[in-house]
DNA sequence: TCATCTATGTATAATTT
DNA sequence: TAAATTATACATAGATG
């Protein structure tokens, strides 16, 4: 696709390989929602950057593509038998995990936030340089706490998955196996 | 990409749109495949097809990458670009207050989240309804935070186009703004 | 570095089998 | 109806500023 044709294995350059990274996560978000739009499909996707930096993407939203998995099947493939109540399900327990560490990081950002929200009304004769400080600030500030969400939204659509069947491109026998159901 | 050009936009016919759908799927997965080789990236899929059936992609493998993102610690991204402009107070005004705002709102989500938390671990004999209610109400939580976060984003937006009237090229956060119309 | 450009490889819409 | 083909549109690797 480019001036030259790649092998498809690990960029070896650290430089080109981030520059790869960013383009090709670029076009993969845009495909996907494409996908979306055209067909009215939900997809959700997370990716970590070579630098492992969380990314994601969701159309409508990563919530909902999971609330749907979970309207999905209920139990189509659980031991129906009786409604053993799986206490421990280590879904479960993981779940309630994320939970708690993104209510834990919710309130910390907040205490945070409230640091720098009373640093910055001192400054409230604002120069040039205030307010680009402050939009850096505020930038990071929301990053850290998207970083959360997005972080146990992804969590939660990794568990769901596993509910699920998965394929990889290459394997057409999974795809003509499914296809007959 | 094909021999015509087409609309982004829902493919009204049901049979070309799982055709389609298929085709698409089938890129994405490809692309994805690709970008986790090419740069050593971690990357996982959820799509659903238009017939509401779920389909997934995950490099190494799913769980693995879920495992990764218990560890993963946020990073802030790199503070947004800004260049120089003259502004004055009732911009900073506005910012101090969103900001503001998004404290607050962390704060008070975080507090929900602990009597949600607190409530939940009592049901951890957990049966299938118990889950999805949970997962109900942690989506609605992180859709709260997210929806505030997206708003200072959005203000954020506006108050840097005023300054600039430089146009920038298509800018992530005028991207966003623009799908939630 | 960082965005922009462009020649080329790839994905895919329409078509054919 | 699905699989294979083909003509185009699109994505992007390397170049360039």
């Amino acid at each position: 696709m480019g001036r030259r044709k790649i092998e498809i294995k690990m960029v070896k350059d650290t430089n080109t390989r981030q520059v790869t990274f960013s383009k090709r996560r670029t076009g993969l978000f845009k495909k996907a929602n494409e996908l979306s739009i055209l067909c009215g499909a939900e997809v959700a996707i997370v990716v970590f950057s070579p630098g492992n930096k969380p990314y994601s993407f969701g159309h409508p939203d990563v919530d909902s593509v999971a609330a749907n998995f979970l309207e999905q099947e209920p139990k189509s493939n659980g031991p129906s038998s009786s409604s053993s109540s799986s206490s421990n399900d280590p879904n479960m327990e993981r779940l309630n995990q994320q939970l708690a560490d993104v209510m834990d990081q919710s309130r910390e950002e907040a205490k945070k936030g409230e640091v720098l929200d009373e640093a910055l009304k001192k400054y409230n004769k604002t120069k040039v340089e205030d307010l680009k400080e402050m939009h850096a600030l505020a930038a990071e500030l929301r990053s850290k706490i998207r970083a959360h969400v997005n972080e146990m939204e992804a969590m939660e659509a990794m568990l769901l998955i596993k509910e699920q069947p998965v394929e990889f491109p290459e394997n057409h026998v999974a795809k003509r196996l499914r296809r007959k159901n």
